[in-house]
DNA sequence: CCTCCGCCTGTTAGCGTTACCGCCAGGGGG
DNA sequence: CCCCCTGGCGGTAACGCTAACAGGCGGAGG
């Protein structure tokens, strides 16, 4: 090792400095630093993680990292990682499936990582954790509660009871529902906490209609909803959906909201610049990725498996809900 | 080594049957691959590393990946690689200065990645490459074409060419336009385009207007654009802002596409339901992804350092753009 | 029958770092 | 005055893998 021979102190004093400062004499320190920065000296990873077993990465296995929730969430992990000292390696899959989500898994464990973080408000999640070795930390994010490592997710059921409750105070008498795609766990949890208020209030419970997240699924489903003479109020479950619902409304000259309120889900940053602007509920994404990795790195440490953290959602009136017509 | 034993072979064989299968009698083969699946062995890429100097990870800094653009073209490197039998590690930039930058590719650099992509359109890139060893293999998206190393990006300014002719064609005087930040080379190469086909045609070119990427800038400058009485068509950088534009003319009683036709850039999935749907130029950001995956593969073959790769853009016309008034 | 060659497998060494133990010097207590 | 203890540092081995070379064995050619 030149930085041994440069600062003349073994090699074994230079991993020291470098690793536990304190235990090193604060001038052999000076010393050593000086021909570290002198030989642009960086430590051979592979060489350390080969003896520590250690490799300062974190996996995180994420779907389809294009959508807003799951990329913010994801940015928000990456920083806060990034400030503890770790690496994040990325496995997105590109379907929601036992398969894809086990190949992921697999590829991350191959490369050795410290950690897994599973980003997946899917049954799959479930499936990911079994490939995992017990011993392997992990934490997944939006999944459901019955998973043996902890979890970080928004409390979609309250967000859905919020923004129903605000519906009916509007004096609608039941609110129709878009939801996501069958197998999403926040999508069915928005479904049960908009249903739960309307079965409270023992009003009529409309079927629940499935989009897939996207704009053309809303605006597809939208129009089938602009055919209900009842209907006056929506409770959509993301935000990209409700613009497409917005747009089908109107092009069936249902007016917004004076015939129809229309809620959303998530306030993407668009959403306040819909028209009319859109009352949605935001959810935290960014505190949730936080919440995740030190989490993970609680479970790095050795606590308990079994943490349970919910971070509550929040709802955002704004002009596309108004008070119910006639 | 377990699985050696077992198979009752050297370890020598079963690296060879795990790197270089042919070199070894089928039968050997089998037994060894029997043994490795019955100890579910798995290699370590530490100690693998350590002796071959290759990671079997690429590190990709980016960025704020939450914005459309990067996360997609994160997305399709990250699939591009995992197809080649590579990881990602990713270095998420917070803000865009040549600071972060710096350390977002020290971070790479620490983790000995094998190559590095650099998405930034904007200067900083630059500066990224400076702090590369030279022997780095490297590869820069939507950069500019004075770089050093491999470039993919979109021709930003035949986008705007084409959505600049596509609005004069539709017999308006002349197009303002609502750019993006200052440092960023997509936004200067979108004004460029813009700016030369007016020059071109003998046209007025009207200042350009500064946003941020963001619906709410577009609102902001929309309102100022709204008083301008000659306005009779915008070219906005982005679908976001364009959205913001969209409305603020709607809000201050212009109609779309009747009395102002409005186009905007990227083409996000959500602009084909905005209101009106949005005329914009759709970006391939999944092929800019592959190719620089691709061109990052050859580099690291050893290829010439100099590839320029261009992705055309093409022009969506949908119903935000229409014939000039009067 | 011997030799040479090519196929297959084994042996040895070393990648760069840290864990563990041991050595040495100096200070405090017996 | 000697011994032990502590702080500071060095020596050695080991982490798991593969590059490079070595060697055995069978078949082809002389």
């Amino acid at each position: 090792m030149d930085v041994a021979v440069l600062a003349g102190v073994s090699a074994m004093t230079v991993s020291r400095v470098l690793n536990d400062p304190d235990r090193v004499r604060a001038e052999t320190r000076a010393r050593v630093l000086a021909a570290v920065r002198e030989l642009d000296y960086r430590p051979n990873q592979a060489a350390r993680q080969l003896v520590t077993g250690r490799s300062g990465v974190l996996g995180v296995v994420s779907i389809d990292t294009t959508l807003y929730g799951p990329a913010t969430t994801l940015y928000y992990i990456e920083q806060a990682a990034r400030n503890a000292g770790y690496n994040v390696s990325i496995a997105s899959l590109s379907s929601l499936n036992r398969r894809s989500m086990e190949e992921g898994v697999q590829r991350l464990r191959a490369q050795a990582v410290d950690g897994v973080i599973i980003v997946a408000p899917h049954e799959s999640a479930t499936e990911g954790l079994r490939h995992l070795p017990p011993e392997m930390p992990a934490v997944a994010v939006d999944a459901g509660d019955d998973l043996p490592v902890p979890v970080a997710r928004v409390d979609q059921r309250a967000g859905a009871v919020r923004v129903t409750r605000h519906l009916l105070s509007l004096g609608h008498h039941t609110v129709w529902h878009v939801a996501g795609p069958a197998d999403w766990l926040d999508a069915e949890g928005r479904i049960e906490g908009w249903r739960g208020v309307l079965e409270e209030a023992g009003r009529p419970v409309p079927g629940v209609l499935r989009g897939d997240w996207s704009s053309r699924s809303g605006y597809r489903l939208g129009r089938g909803l602009a055919q209900e003479p009842e209907l006056t109020a929506v409770f959509v479950a993301n935000d990209q959906m409700a613009l497409g619902v917005l747009r089908a409304l109107r092009e069936a000259g249902r007016r917004v909201p004076e015939d129809v309120s229309v809620a959303g889900f998530d306030d993407i940053p668009e959403s306040a610049y819909y028209w009319p602007p859109l009352t949605t509920v935001r959810q935290d994404f960014g505190e949730v990725g936080r919440l995740a990795f030190h989490m993970l790195l609680d479970r790095m440490a050795g606590a308990d498996p079994d943490g349970r953290r919910l971070v509550e959602p929040e709802l955002v009136v704004r002009e596309s809900t108004g008070a119910a017509p006639g």
